[in-house]
DNA sequence: CCACTTCTGCAAATCTTTCGCAATTAGTCA
DNA sequence: TGACTAATTGCGAAAGATTTGCAGAAGTGG
């Protein structure tokens, strides 16, 4: 039921697919569209990836998804709500690991103060080596 | 003539198609690698696409160039020795500005200490809003 | 229940990047 | 300089990811 009210607040139709695909991104946590649609295909086996797209795109559209990059092509999903650490991504693993976004307040005042740019923060993979890579 | 030298020192073949890509990165800038085989195709019409990835890929084996992820699909890449700065990349306009490494620094410090992670600053976009988009 | 508009499924089309292979070419050495 | 060997190029095909056009199916408001 809140399910039924947040799309169609948003003035999107409910439609099982949609609620689908949004509550595999809950769920998943990280989730590329192929994930999502793998999630979703559990208990509606007939869904189109299309549809995936299409909704993954509607959802972020109305704020209810975002999607992030970590590096290669693919984009990855998450719901909104969830969106409150950054994504640590290892060149050398692959691994991703999280961390709040306490510990890049400074930089993004930095980038505020000096350049006017708004940093969201949470959009954007950072890049680099894992304390397990480094200590090799 | 220091092109032949650096090429060769780090053990590779001098073709006109290597000394055209390295040097249209440099030319470049920013550059995807359609933009690198545009470049290049001034010079050396014949050239294949194919030839430009696999020489940015070799180029990058050895240092010579990088390359970030702007956000979409593609690559970006950058000669190694100009890699000082950081793009901020604006959601809405889509401009890459840049920004020198320092205004992370405190940034790369905090992940380093609260998470031995070491961050390969140059390798990631960030992303938001630029200046001039954030005013309207 | 009806009419209207949005969604979905499907298949084909794009776009980007990678691969296999045969022909070409740079680098090495006699 | 003339081979010889291995790296490199071009080309076409292949692969992977995402998008698009359409016709039919489904939700929504009246």
């Amino acid at each position: 039921m809140a399910d039924q009210h947040e799309l169609r607040d948003k003035g999107l139709r409910l439609t099982p697919q949609r609620e689908l695909v949004l509550s595999a991104v809950r769920e998943l946590g990280h989730a590329t569209p192929e994930e999502v649609a793998e999630k979703v295909r559990q208990t509606h086996p007939g869904i189109n990836l299309s549809t995936v797209y299409r909704n993954l795109e509607t959802l972020e559209n109305v704020g209810l998804v975002q999607h992030t990059h970590l590096g290669h092509g693919g984009a990855t999903y998450h719901a909104a709500e969830e969106l409150t650490h950054l994504h640590l991504v290892c060149g050398k693993c692959g691994s991703v690991g999280d961390a709040p976004i306490d510990v890049a307040a400074n930089f993004v005042q930095n980038l505020a103060d000096d350049y006017g740019f708004k940093t969201d923060v949470t959009h954007f993979a950072v890049y680099g080596t894992c304390a397990a890579c480094v200590d090799k």
